[in-house]
DNA sequence: AATGAATGAGGATTCATTCAT
DNA sequence: CATGAATGAATCCTCATTCAT
């Protein structure tokens, strides 16, 4: 067998595990607020260490916001391959599909991040746009649209109703990552993803009360 | 005449010019990369300045996140006034006012400061949470229990409702806020409230598609 | 009657206040930790008032300390009027005197402030030394050499001897000022004075015990 | 050779260098006068170094001035335990060892930085009393008790004998830092401390003029 | 003469980054 | 590779001093 020693094993994984512990603390104190030295401390190694594998802070940064972009996209190409589904199960199916990996990945940290460092890092902002925000919306939209030609879906700007299925579900994130800790409800991704695919669709108003 | 010196007239005018500015530079920097000095420059005067108006960067920082919160809390309770209408008016006056107010007030930008900057300052976070976002969310699941007493609107938990309603605008004031500095396409708010309007209440299926 | 009326003789006594109130604070706090707010405030008039009879800090120390002189180099000088007594009479008025001299004036607060800022501004201690340190000791050590040459005074550095009779007077008060307030018991000056001016006219040891 | 690298030696030797640094600079200046980069300066490191070691100036003066305490109780202890001896012999010992001590340690300077800053930093007066001067007093007058129970030491406070004791030899150390610096005569504790002795034991008055 | 708002140089402190070991 | 002592630029904050009123 090909066993690699720990320390070894350590090695190749440094850069992964110093991103690792570099999303935690980006995520809890902002850039700015971070510390290089308290990132080193929960990747297990020295200050100076860090600066083996990235030049900079703002490097780091950089890795650790575009890490998380690449098997995010992956997840949502996945889910894209169901498209010929009719819309509804779709909806039914991707919604909570977001909610599953929003609760599995980090992403709500990195959403933070990215929302509150698009002024100082305008490019992750753009990265981000260009490669996750709009190819998720691009898809959604694209289904959207091929649902009202197939008459399963009412009329009005696929985009604005790309923004109608996934907005509870951000706002669901970032409820949990802002007020959660302080005392807030907890909230449940899952059952909001069920719930708001099923008013999504359905509406709100019950049959007797509709236009 | 009653002739007030100019200087006076400053002095008077002095912290909402120093919180005005204070809400810009926050808002771009984040807190820690906020300098004193630029905020000091906005408003007009030197560094030293400030501090005869507030005694520290943090108090400025809460000032600035507390002054946004009392004139929305009024506006939230002066939109809660026309309850009695049937709950799709409601809802169909209210996102368009929510647009409005977010349009106008710099919202979005205290409300990515309060995200961004939860874990450093959870006060703030739970000031918001405790005057803003639980009234609100508080108000409309309030009016959406009521409506579901008198058979408007579908049976489902009230809160989630709500997270239904507003979590589109949310999306909609953030995207403004981060993507569409760095290219992303423009967003309509008043646009984006009409149309989610009306598939949050009609649903966004047609008719022979639903269950 | 020349009757002045008094904000009049409150305008001709502002230097006089600020010179009080300043060493006070000058002595509590030293020169640099000194505000010339506080000493503004102390005097009853405004920050800004103070540079219309002082132009800078420093001036206003020099002020303060030069002012403590002449009264004390004329307290000494009446003393020494009395010379012609038989030495020990001389000690035995002069200790007493010194200590209510102390006690009256703040005289400690004077010589902290010029031990402690001895470095910072050396001209002071210069004026302290020639104006009131060398003519005092100049005076007693006279007197001592006098009184050595009658016979009443055994032989020795007239200078030492000098300290040997006010050292003690000065631990006292440098007592009084630093550890008393810290919890230290009181120490009486007065009777110090009359003790110290037996122990050292006499001697500690039993005459007995004596070489 | 077990050969340690010159940093290490360095690292293990900075705090104390610091300190030494710390003293010279707080005795000249005082401890709002004193800057950090001239102790850094002086120590041999960088401003920024010194925080590697002391978290503030005010830890970083409370190091110099509480580390100045230990060295000085057990120099009193040794002198104490010579107590056996008659009492003449024990002043005559006594005062000769203070001078010695007071002129190779700087104490004197830390008196200064004691007495000075005293309504700053309370708490160092304090460890002061309690720790150096109560002891120092207590064993003397305790020395002195024990002599007047004996028949060897007249009668009287045996507080203020003792400092009948001590004040000139702190007379002397007070004029060596505040008054020789600029012009005044050089002062000898050795000489001081001798002729004191004699004065103190024997009186200044001679036989034939004493009561 | 007096005020007190305003200034800005100065200094403590922090922390990304470097480099000798 | 890894460490952690050291650096020094950057920033908050203070406060002596000025000056319009």
């Amino acid at each position: 067998m090909t066993d690699t020693p720990k320390w070894r094993r350590r090695k190749e994984a440094r850069p992964s595990d110093i991103c690792t512990a570099a999303l935690q603390v980006f995520a809890e104190k902002g850039f700015a607020g971070a510390r290089i030295e308290e990132i080193a401390r929960r990747a297990g190694l020295s200050k100076g260490g860090v600066y083996l594998y990235f030049p900079t802070k703002e490097a780091l940064f950089r890795a650790v916001v575009r890490d998380a972009v690449a098997p995010n996209i992956e997840a949502i190409r996945q889910s894209v391959l169901a498209t010929p589904l009719p819309f509804a199960d779709l909806v039914r199916m991707l919604l909570p599909q977001v909610a599953a990996i929003i609760t599995t990945v980090p992403l709500g940290a990195v959403l933070k991040m990215v929302v509150g460092e698009s002024r100082n890092f305008p490019e992750l902002a753009k990265v981000w746009h260009d490669d996750v925000v709009l190819k998720a919306v691009g898809i959604l939209s694209g289904a959207i649209e091929q649902a009202q030609a197939r008459g399963e879906v009412r009329p009005g700007d696929p985009r604005i109703h790309a923004f109608s299925l996934i907005g509870p579900m951000l706002l669901g994130v970032l409820w949990r990552e802002t007020f959660t800790p302080v005392g807030a409800a907890e909230v449940d991704l899952p059952t909001i993803a069920r719930q708001h695919a099923d008013t999504v669709l359905e509406g709100l108003l019950t049959a007797e009360n509709k236009g």
